[in-house]
This record gives C-alpha cells, sequence and structure tokens, in this order.
DNA sequence: CGCTCGGAATATGTCGGAGTAAATAGGGAG
DNA sequence: CTCCCTATTTACTCCGACATATTCCGAGCG
C-alpha cells in the first residue's frame, strides 16, 4: 500500500552545502552535520556551540532550521540548551547512544574504537539470551525470515552489501523472535556491530573463517526449540566475531 | 570548572509526580501530553495526526511550538512527517523505547503489563553479566558510591522516594563500573523497571522479603572482585524481584 | 472505457522579529 | 574589603507570515 513506505529514511544524506537551494529536510542536514561532528570529538562535552545567530549565519541557514536541528539533538540528549548560557554539549553518559541515527553519526567518520568494544560487549550479552528466548517462542514465520536470511548470506557473500543487510536481517529476526520490545529496541546497535565486523574484516583482509555454518548451528537450535543449544552456538558465533575483530584491531586500520 | 552542574536536569530525574504540570518548555509539553497519548496508546500505529493548524488551534498554541514538539517525537521515532500526507504514529518497533523521556510516558499512565515484563527481561539478561563486568573493572570510586547508596537504601525505606532513588543509584553505580558506553545507556530503562519494582509491591502490600541482604551480597562479590559471585548474587536479586512482581501483577491493581 | 498529464489545493518547511528569562558586571552599603 | 542588590546585556523561546513540495482530482487523449 502506499503506507509502506512513507518512511523515508534517506534523509540527512546530502552534505549542508547546498542549503540555500530547495534542499528537502533542512533541519536534518544541519543535524547530521552537527551529530557528526559531536560524535567524532570536534566538540567535547561541555564546550559550547556558540548562538543561534552565529552558527546561523555560519552555515547560511535561518535561525529555524538550526533550532529544529537543536531540537534533534537535545531529543537525543546530546546538548541541553539554556537561556543566556547557550547551548552545551552533554557529557557522555547522556547521549543515547542505542539511537539509530547517533549510531550512524557514531560510524560516519572513525568509531572510537572503545565503542565499538562496548557494542561487542552488548552483544556478547544479549544475543546468546535472545537466541535462549527465540527458541523458546519463534514461529514458522520467524523461522522463515531466519531461513530466508541464511539463503540471502549465502547466495551474495558477506563481501557485498546485499550479504551484509542480510546478516543483520538474520540477528534482527532472533531479536523479534523473542517477543521483546525492550530488546527489539537494541536492533540497531547490534546491527551496527553486526554490520562492523564484516566490514572490518573485510578491510583487514583477514576473513579466517566461513560464519555461515556458525550461523546454521544457531538456526537449527532454535528451530529445534533447544534454549540451551541456541544460547551456546549464539555464544560461540560472538565469541568468534569478538576475537577476529580484535585481532583484526590490533593492526593499523589503514592496512594499505 | 563552574561548568560542572549546567546540566540540571531537572526534567529527566524526576519519576512522573509532576506529569501535567507545564513547569518545562512549552514544547516540551506539548511533546509530553501526545508522546503520553502515543505511548497510551490513544494513537495507534498507522494514525494520522491531524494537521499543525487544527492541532495548533486546539491546544491554543502557535504552530511552531506544536512543530517543535513533533520533532521531538520524530527524534525519538514515533512519528514520521511528509508534506501533504501529514504526521503518521510509526509502527511500535520503530520506537526508541530506551529514550528515557519515552519511558516517562510510558510509565506516565498505566504502563502495558507486556512491556514491563520486556524490561524485567532485559534486566534479567543485562544485570547479572553486567556486575560480573563491574566486578573486574570496579575501582575505589565505584565502590564508594556504592555503599553510599547501599546506606542511603537503609536509612530511608524503599517505601520512601529517596529510598528507591538510591536503589535505581546503586543498579547504576554497577552500569558505570562496567566502563561500557552502550550499556550505561541502559542505565534509564533498568532504573525504570527497579522502581516500577518497588513501588508496585507497595501498592500491592506484598514486601515479603528485605532487598537489602541480597543487595549487600552482590555488593560484597563486587568488591571482592568476585565476577562469577557477583553474576550469581546478582541472578538471584533480579530473579527474586521478577517472582514478587509477576506474583503481584497477578493481582487486580487497585488493591482497596 | 482506461490511462496519462496538468493544475489546484493543502500541509509542511522556512524565515525574520518581538518577548522574556537568566547570568554577569557594576555600584553601593555594611 | 566583602557582600548583596540591581541593572544591563545576552541568547533562547515563542509567534505569525511566506515559500515550496507533494498529493489529489479532473480533463483530455488514446
Amino acid at each position: 500500500m502506499s503506507e509502506a513506505n512513507f518512511v523515508n529514511d534517506e534523509e540527512s544524506a546530502r552534505p549542508a552545502d547546498e542549503a540555500r537551494g530547495p534542499g528537502r529536510r533542512l533541519h536534518g542536514a544541519i543535524a547530521h552535520k552537527l551529530g557528526t561532528a559531536i560524535l567524532s570529538g570536534k566538540y567535547a562535552p561541555g564546550d559550547i556551540l556558540s548562538g543561534e545567530v552565529a552558527f546561523a549565519e555560519e552555515l547560511q541557514v535561518s535561525r529555524s532550521a538550526y533550532r529544529e536541528a537543536i531540537q534533534v539533538l537535545t531529543a537525543k540528549g546530546l546538548v541541553a540548551s539554556r537561556p543566556k548560557a547557550g547551548t552545551r554539549v552533554l557529557p557522555r553518559d547522556r547521549w543515547n547512544l542505542l539511537d539509530p541515527e547517533v549510531l550512524g553519526w557514531a560510524f560516519a567518520g572513525e568509531p572510537d574504537i572503545e565503542f565499538v568494544r562496548s557494542l561487542f560487549e552488548l552483544r556478547a550479552i544479549v544475543e546468546p539470551a535472545a537466541a535462549r528466548l527465540a527458541a523458546q517462542r519463534r514461529d514458522k514465520n520467524d523461522l522463515k525470515v531466519m531461513k530466508d536470511a541464511l539463503a540471502a548470506m549465502r547466495r551474495h557473500t558477506l563481501t557485498t552489501e546485499a550479504g551484509r543487510a542480510a546478516d543483520r536481517d538474520f540477528h534482527n529476526a532472533i531479536l523479534q523472535a523473542t517477543r521483546n520490545d525492550a530488546l527489539l529496541v537494541l536492533s540497531a546497535s547490534i546491527g551496527a556491530a553486526v554490520n562492523w565486523t564484516t566490514q572490518f574484516k573485510q578491510r583487514a583482509r583477514a576473513l579466517p573463517r566461513n560464519p555461515i555454518p556458525d550461523h546454521v548451528r544457531v538456526y537449527d537450535a532454535i528451530a529445534a526449540g533447544d534454549a540451551a543449544g541456541a544460547a551456546e552456538a549464539m555464544n560461540v558465533l560472538v565469541d568468534l566475531a569478538l576475537e577476529d575483530t580484535r585481532s583484526a584491531m590490533e593492526l593499523p586500520v589503514g592496512g594499505e
């Protein structure tokens, strides 16, 4: 129906250089620009973003556009505004790091290694438990989605974007099968970690293991309703991914 | 520097006692009103919020105020707006349920039992693992914060707001000690679940166990650096809280 | 009778200005 | 010399108007 693609995900995809023109979602572009600047450390916590008028003039946009962007950042816990005091960057523990858009900003430039480590620890904690719940609660449709994702992973390799998307879909289907809304919100964070794994391994030219069999083991346990087996299989999968990524991270990022 | 306490958050610290008070900014009040309406199910996913002008007239505010509120909801993934098509409520899996403000909206009215269950499952998954990491990484300051929180829990009972705040502080300190930013973001969600536990048990007049000894066991294990013991002790703590809440939830909410 | 193209209506996105609250600096009193 | 009160400056918050993009509907054509 027409409601299917109502959500336009391609917002904030273009830089703000064309701010003057009839761009779409001007404040989205500003928010992207400021968000990446904050996440990359260009603005440190406690720093002040000089006033509305200064920024609006610098970016050649009206104050409203800048203001709406600030509103977005405020809603995500990145900044706080007060009269006379200006807009300040909040300390990191206020940031909503699991917000999909914030994650995108974090991975837009060179993501912080410590943050990637945090994400992998989150995976190692959440995904085995999620696989356990999924084994108990999955229905036929969940299994079909997982099976299709596995097939897509086999068809395209992990070297293609389609393959990585299938990988994310597989992990997402497990979270969906837990019937837990709070866990489902983590899908963006876990997807980012999964994506980072494959992309990083590819960059480091270290693709020592074929991850498909490990995924199949997880699927089989979930399909069989084997909760303990699913948790253990997922544990193995995450541990291997963590190990590969950790060994790859020791090397300098730019291999060439 | 003197910039330390710039973040006087009088909006995220209070749970829901000042729900109707327009103490915040105007657009914040609108966002609260609309957010609670969406979270309570008054607006179902896919529903359209009639145009800006209609709402602005209905609420007796200007379009900008309404618009900024919509911007906040959009940033939290609750709604999406397109020209001519109006503003629609997104499906639940897009909502950022772990956002502190969204959580506050969810608990403002009668929270959904299924959602509370999801939050408790999240606790059961994350907190033992967090205690394990905390036992390995905590420093003296972390232990001091936990000890102070325990003392405050003893001084005030769980029946007072101060006591509940101390309870949340204790669990928060554990997350802080994990040195994991991704886990730290979950503090709001876990704090909401913790708060709900004590408040609900109080309402149901079922306070069968003194939770302090369980907390002390967790603290001792973390202080001793006993990772496995900390995880197990936290496991017991969460299981008991879950059991108590589950048995209380069977009863009708209004005990009188 | 069905499809396509074009115009009009409508809701969103954007802009600049007025009002208000807060922090700082300066002056006066103790 | 120190402390408190007040006035000014500053920057956010709110408001109404304009521009623009998208959708719906109708007319014309095949």
